[in-house]
DNA sequence: TTTATTTGTGTATATTGTACGCAATTGAAA
DNA sequence: TTTCAATTGCGTACAATATACACAAATAAA
């Protein structure tokens, strides 16, 4: 974190080249303003979605974009994402997490914007959107295109991120009514993975890694036997998961 | 990414609100400097080691900071990393990747910078160490504390990246010689993963992966029976890896 | 009552993981 | 030379898990 044209006063000691004003320092440095954007994941209609708007910018006039914002200069990485994310749908104690940061020098049109791609995952159903404008929605993951920005490539990577993650972590309940039935949670799984699943294979595992607490209450207007509801026992899962190991590539 | 007043000239157009000048809306963004830090690992007798030298501030005088340095202005994220990493040690063609960005307000007693954490992974014994300053060296990884800035905090999270990391992914090649034993290649699981393996099982799993190419030469200098050398066929990795499939937590 | 659909449960088999035994090979000591 | 200690290389028995698939029970609708 040094170069040479910027070593102001030197003190030597023991080969250490001590700079004496950290801010005369960084003062050096480039600096470039920093946002946030969010992959707002949703559900419905055995459907993954992302939450989208159309683009602010005339630049892109008509394209679709993430939801983001700055980082004020005082304010917590984490901390915008969260903003971001309750501005739009009203949520304040959601699942958050940071993904990846997309510095691409010409990945926005007003000159060099580093963002923070977080991701969150939530059940549509629990949140009206706070549309003011901008056609803010949720838009099929599949079938993405010509979107504003990098966004294209932050959607994607997100949504890799996402397919890794729900294999190794409970993250689909984010997704799901707080009451589901294993069909419900199948067609999640199959959405999001892209594959057939099983339908008694996938029973199984959910029932031997114990995690599911039965309701004893049944699914409604469906047009066919309905199913039991359940619940993920968040609790359980705390105090019980399997130390990841593994060797296998 | 629109705050009210940052709003010059509108054109209204199917409820979209379009900013006409990207740059102006940019330009009313906080701006903060940018660095990168490298987790540079490498391995030897059997301990994990990470590369450090003594902070360059006097704020942190003594205390032990990874390397890293301002990304400029024009220069992709990956670039810097690449740029840190061959300043040190003199590699350019190896493996690094991003894992995550820190922006803690008071990590830097400069004013807030922002930094980007990256991994490199590479054989010791190929690379001479750049030492004209700083006491650079390799420092085990295990019983580091008191770090600079919050350098012990991204330490952690890029150790735990590691190891979860070479479980599904053939990193732990980049850590040996190209010839190496089957005992060194447990040893530096044992070592990353902080466990011990049983030998015939860990042979046994690297043999049906069938990616290690028999040399059919032996270690030398060892005060016992050598053991076979083998090379990983990363070729053969690309063509055939496991598609990662398995709902498991 | 019948049919279409879907749930809930089970079974048979293959694959993979785990624990452990033992002969073969080397360097060094007796 | 012989013996010993350490380690490699190979194998086996058993448990746990994954996969493929069969079938009865429950429901809505015809």
């Amino acid at each position: 974190m040094i170069s040479s044209d910027t070593l102001d006063k030197l003190s030597i000691n023991s080969n250490v080249v001590l700079i004496s004003d950290a801010k005369r320092l960084v003062s050096d440095y480039p600096t470039v303003p920093i946002t946030v954007d969010c992959a707002i994941f949703g559900f419905e209609e055995n459907e993954l979605k992302v939450l989208l708007i159309r683009s602010d910018l005339k630049h892109f006039e008509g394209r679709w974009s993430l939801l983001g914002d700055m980082i004020k200069a005082t304010e917590e990485l984490d901390a915008a994402a969260y903003r971001v994310l309750s501005e739009r749908t009203g949520m304040s104690d959601v699942f958050l997490e940071q993904v990846k940061t997309f510095g691409g020098l010409d990945r926005h049109p007003g000159g060099r914007v580093l963002t923070i791609a977080y991701c969150s995952l939530l059940n549509i159903r629990h949140h009206e959107l706070k549309i003011y404008a901008n056609e803010l929605h949720w838009h099929n993951v599949k079938g993405l295109c010509n979107m504003a920005f990098d966004h294209q490539e932050i959607v994607d990577e997100c949504y890799r991120w996402l397919q890794k993650r729900i294999q190794e972590h409970p993250l689909a309940f984010n997704l799901l009514p707080e009451k589901f039935s294993l069909r419900q949670l199948q067609n999640l799984y199959e959405a999001i993975l892209g594959v057939e699943l099983d339908r008694r294979n996938f029973r199984k595992k959910f029932f031997t890694m114990d995690f599911l607490i039965d309701l004893e209450e049944f699914e409604e207007d469906v047009p066919h036997r309905p199913g039991k509801l359940y619940k993920f026992d968040f609790e359980k899962y705390e105090k019980n998961k399997r130390k990841w190991f593994a060797i296998d590539f």
